[in-house]
DNA sequence: GTAAAACCTGACGCGCGTGTGAGGGACAAG
DNA sequence: CTTGTCCCTCACACGCGCGTCAGGTTTTAC
């Protein structure tokens, strides 16, 4: 398939796919024309790169990890890689649940306040059903 | 104090200080000289500033979620605010599990490989002790 | 009074994933 | 062969949190 295909495919924007193949992370064959041909596992390939950006990983890191995800690369140095990266996600995700429970205290605070009890139209939009 | 001292005491550089005032996120006085004056409560302030940009907040989001916080505001937009930015979190949680979950399916494989049984002096070194 | 240290404003740079536009080829349909 | 759509390669721009340098003022210590 050609990339317009696969960004229709993916929800992800042509330029994206070419940054992508730019960072050496998505590989494409090409028409005798220059265009670029992807096979049907590039769908998945582009959403586990789109799993590992929003996990805040780099594009450079992405690209060392890679080859240990195809299991192509298998030595100390790059499971050491793939721990310290699953403990800084781990260690961010810490960090998210504080953040997540601070917020969550201020939400319990400001419902039970006084002006919490007026309740709008507005509010009844957003929340479905309190049940 | 001054803003070098609450940049050591925080461990926020100067220059980040200077930036979240710019973003009205942290007010300070001012002496006759121009020098920013700080209360011993901005120290929590800037912790908290920290708090909300590793989660992933922007500093425009957070400058409206602060005044909740305070409890200065208690409107039903600005507990829709909140409830939406505990949601975003909740879902950058779940994609955070979601990679980790793959990268430890990786190290699992890769850890029971056939090439995975080559123990080498450099992972001795960054494996303290898999006792 | 004088030197050093800390502070000030303003402005440019960076990294990084993408948007966007210019100017031009590739390719299927009529 | 032409038209329309998709694709190509530069290349500039952005947002954002902050580093960093320049040139100057304030405060502190002696």
């Amino acid at each position: 398939m050609r990339i317009g295909e696969l960004a229709t495919k993916t929800g992800v924007s042509v330029r994206a796919l070419r940054y992508y193949e730019e960072q050496g992370l998505l590989a494409a064959a090409r028409s005798s024309g220059g265009q670029r041909h992807y096979l049907d596992d590039a769908i998945d390939r582009v959403y586990l790169i789109q799993m590992l950006y929003a996990a805040g990983l780099s594009s450079r890191t992405i690209l060392d990890l890679l080859p240990c995800v195809d299991a192509k690369v298998n030595t100390p140095q790059s499971r050491a890689l793939l721990r310290a990266e699953r403990d800084r996600i781990d260690r961010q995700i810490t960090q998210l649940r504080q953040a997540r429970e601070r917020l969550d205290a201020v939400i319990e605070f400001s419902e039970s306040s006084a002006s919490g009890c007026t309740r709008t139209d507005s509010e009844a939009l957003s929340t479905p059903a309190t049940v």
